[in-house]
DNA sequence: CTGAAAGCGCTAACAT
DNA sequence: ATGTTAGCGCTTTCAG
């Protein structure tokens, strides 16, 4: 057990100047050396290194970059919603997998879904220099970043499209998810489809409801809304939620959750329940084939994938007007959505 | 919608000079302008405001850290096995959640538990002059990081502790959780138990082994270990050994799986069996609730709050020899443990 | 193969 | 209230 001053307060750290003197070469030397670019005789080599590795010395990474340039930064900064959330951890991970191929490291920060914290966020990381980012964004308009893209900075959007700007964006085909769920129900015989969605405001969850209604109402269903219940935004918003829609008269003989935590909160709501209706809900759930819950599922994973293919694009040199890459989202049917409807 | 150049070469951003000559103020006049730090009338401020917003200016924060020194940094690192599995992700959303009040940026990566990348990612971060550094560490010794602690940047260890290193750790009670699990199976009639553990060279792993072993001991079942089965590290391996343990002759009665990747490739391979065993599982589920499915629980975000807290001690001052916080796990009995042995 | 000088963009220290 | 000078630690010229 190596016992030695307990940190805090910092203390100096060697610079290669140290280093250069230590090993008797010039600053520039040490650096060659260490870096391994350009010439230098072995034995020079090793003298440096021993003196490196004698003082604890770790290049400043800040002074580099600040040396060579931004663009050499290898950072890529990524906003989202929560990571505590397995869409957008999921999201992360494939995100930063596909990076550290081209050697660029994932900087992530949650904006809770608050626009104000996301622009905050959003300037800290510029300011940071990241190569570029990659944004869940919860904003309404995203206009004020047309500044950045002029100055080189490639945005992607993930899982919601930017407004007002040109940029990448990979997508969910969440219209068409949804429209597959209300239609498998439909099939089913359900003509009362309950409905709980997430924050009216945001572009994903509209879309899920746009849809939804699509298919309501090419079967005729023009009163689909009845049911609608929205701004659940969390678990315990959705239990509540499932509640008061059961607990209408008549009561839905199915439901649709437009997200994971929803559905979770759905099936919370239901346990116990002497009839519970049908169910479908969209994002795959954890134990969602142990639990025979019926979803719309996508894969995250390859959406982060995806925007790391976009941005290394662009980081490439890539100047064509804004790619849009759309994920598919597909009825996965389980259980949950197979007990039809009571004859009533 | 905005229509400008696509992205990709970067074109020289503006510096501090140009907003200065823009305004006809000297450099050091425009710092303190837009930084706020020190008077500036009330009209340069503008002046050099607006010649800022028009160049698009946007402060060099490398260049800021380099000049400030590397303690003014706000970044502060945490690596960990994958951010995809639930328990990370809620950590670093706690971790970060409370850094946020003090300021602080949560930078992260994913090692896949591989030691030999988690060095190269630990070097990278302390290139980077990260404040500090939260690690679940899938390494075997620490030691080389004392140079790092001589210098001033505190570590905080999670989930597993350091070796051959003094620094803070933020644990988990690991063994009393496992023994709880362990010892409520037995009470419950259980004799033969079988166990599917993560890879043997994690102490989290061995320590969970050893409370089971405690509990079963004390029972006076020492040939506990016939139905131990390890180094099931993903879903699918602990799907095949639950397999395996359910075919032999006789079969356990009950299981214990000792992480939630385990509890789920369980769930999933228990699936249709005509008469499952009892089952235990280490660490929450999503849907355990839901599932009832009785787990050894604990609090992630808690953890990583935790984590903040030491980390902040540190940065503030504090010398101590190192903290340590073990973090209770405790038993959460539901509906899966409570089948009784068969008679036999 | 090695070295000296200049400078990345900013701010601390010291003027004025 | 504002300006000047120097320098953070490194790498890029440009010379040897």
């Amino acid at each position: 057990m190596t016992s030695d001053p307990p940190p805090g307060k910092p203390s100096g750290r060697p610079s290669l100047v140290q280093v250069a003197q230590l090993s008797g070469v010039s600053v520039k030397t040490a650096s060659r050396a260490l870096s391994g670019e350009g010439y230098v005789a072995d034995e020079t080599r090793m003298r440096v290194q021993n003196a490196a590795d004698q003082l604890g010395y770790r290049i400043n990474g800040i002074a580099r970059e600040l040396r060579r340039g931004a663009k050499t930064s290898t950072l890529v900064g990524l906003l989202s919603g929560d990571l505590a959330n397995p869409f957008y951890s999921r999201l992360a991970s494939g995100l930063e997998r596909e990076l550290r191929r081209h050697h660029l490291q994932l900087i992530t920060a949650s904006t809770d879904e608050d626009p104000a914290l996301e622009r905050e966020l959003i300037n800290t990381l510029l300011e940071r220099r990241v190569r570029g980012l990659v944004v869940a964004s919860t904003m309404a308009a995203h206009g004020f970043l047309a500044a950045e893209r002029r100055h080189g900075i490639p945005f992607v959007f993930v899982d919601r499209p930017p407004v007002g700007l040109a940029a990448d964006a990979v997508l969910l085909d969440n219209r068409e998810g949804a429209r597959q769920a209300a239609a498998h129900l439909i099939a089913g015989g359900h003509r009362r489809i309950g409905v709980i969605g997430d924050l009216s405001r945001l572009s994903t969850h509209r879309d899920r409801i746009t849809g939804f209604a699509e298919a309501m109402e090419q079967a005729g269903l023009n009163d689909w809304d009845e049911y609608l219940l929205e701004d659940a935004h969390d678990t315990a918003a959705a239990v509540r939620a499932v509640g008061e829609l059961l607990s209408r008269e008549p009561p839905p003989t199915a439901l649709f959750t437009t997200n994971n935590r929803i559905t979770t909160g759905a099936l919370r709501g239901m346990r116990g329940h002497p009839s519970p209706p049908a169910l479908i809900g969209f994002d795959e759930l954890e134990l969602g084939d142990v639990l025979g819950v019926t979803v719309v599922t996508h894969d995250p994973e390859e959406m982060g994938q995806q925007a790391a293919r976009l941005l290394m694009a662009r980081l490439n040199g890539d100047r064509e007007p804004p790619h849009r890459v759309v994920v598919p989202a597909t009825l996965l049917v389980r259980a949950s959505s197979e007990h039809p409807p009571p004859p009533n």
